[in-house]
DNA sequence: TGTACATCAGTGAACGCGCGTTCACTGATGTAC
DNA sequence: TGTACATCAGTGAACGCGCGTTCACTGATGTAC
């Protein structure tokens, strides 16, 4: 039953993107690690060939889970014209389509409570992918000084991920949609040119 | 060992207080029913007779908890004079102390994450108490029209949730309280200073 | 190069444990007369 | 009013179940000669 090293690689990878989208979904505690190993096809028993424990799982899949959000929000603002591209990266974050599917979503937004409570060694490396983000929204801000789009960049991602767990929350559809609307022409800010999808 | 009424109806507001305290600090899938029983002085055999189920303690528990913070906030306001009010209450919000004790804060804040997983009948209830939040943070606030007074209440319920979570997971302590000391700024500064399309 | 053996990915059963829930029992409270 | 009985809050043990983790076993892969 040994399988090459290729093939091991690989089932590593594919237990790490599962457990990263069934923990979006159902919460950390919420899912357990036979869910993760039948929905990647395999049987519990395997886990420990790749991890140590549940912990090194959740801290791979947290970062996994931030690397793909922040690789979706990096791909669409390059699709974009140069000034268009923070408006683009913004419009995905606080879409119908993100809230709908926290599975395939930030990680923050889905887990924020639980990764709080979480070990350091996760929270660290959460909080440099966090700096990540940061630094996208920062990258197409066209305001001056540095410090100044830097701080603006914080309160951005505050008000997205707010917006974003608010917006999931809430049983009223139209205050659902209305919150990431507000957010978004917020964050965008109202000097430039309002109304888009 | 039957006890009064009054003091029937007295455990039972204590176990669910006991419970909003540790599903903020635990998660809610992180607290078993025995937790929140011993840390109210009692055993788990009792539970059911107060509650139906798990399920009820936490709909009862996430509403105590957020009626708990609205009250806070809502007498930090009045302690404060009349042009202050959002001042305070916002600072009050996004202060360290907040951060560092999450069982006694926000439970969206806290739990954001499970309680967008919850059933409706208790994200109903907590969307009942996001609404009087709101509520709280447009009262205050002197910009004329009503609308556009709701739109920025909501946008800073958005950017506070966030940036209590944020500064929550971050392990850069600095970092941690620029989020919330940004956050601050940013909502106290854009509602003193109205622009909008 | 081919062969013999060690390695180890994955299986499936089992471990102790804590979960939510149920239940027989207790004895003080509440109620009917 | 006092007395007899029904109610039921709380206890502690037990239920089946799923959890994270371990382990003996398998057989294909990797390696040493």
């Amino acid at each position: 039953m040994r399988k090459s090293k290729q093939e091991t690689a690989h089932t590593r990878r594919r237990i790490v993107e599962t457990a990263a989208a069934e923990f979006r979904r159902n919460g950390i505690a919420g899912t357990g690690l036979a869910d993760v190993m039948s929905a990647a096809g395999l049987t519990h028993g395997g886990f420990y060939r790749h991890f140590a424990s549940k912990e090194q799982l959740v801290a791979e899949a947290c970062t996994a889970a931030l690397d793909s959000t922040i690789d979706g929000l990096e791909n669409a603002a390059l699709g974009a014209p140069q000034g268009q591209r923070l408006r683009k990266i913004v419009s995905q974050y606080l879409s119908t389509a993100h809230r709908d599917e926290p599975g395939e979503g930030c990680a923050v937004a889905a887990l924020g409570g639980e990764i709080a409570r979480t070990d350091e060694r996760t929270r660290a490396a959460v909080t440099d992918r966090l700096l990540k983000l940061i630094d996208l929204l920062q990258r197409d801000d066209d305001s001056p000084p540095a410090a100044e789009s830097k701080r603006r960049a914080l309160v951005a991602a505050s008000t997205m991920v707010g917006a974003l767990i608010l917006s999931r929350i809430v049983t009223d559809r139209a205050l659902s949609e209305s919150i990431l609307r507000h957010a978004k022409e917020h964050v965008l800010g109202s000097s430039t040119t309002p109304r888009e999808s």
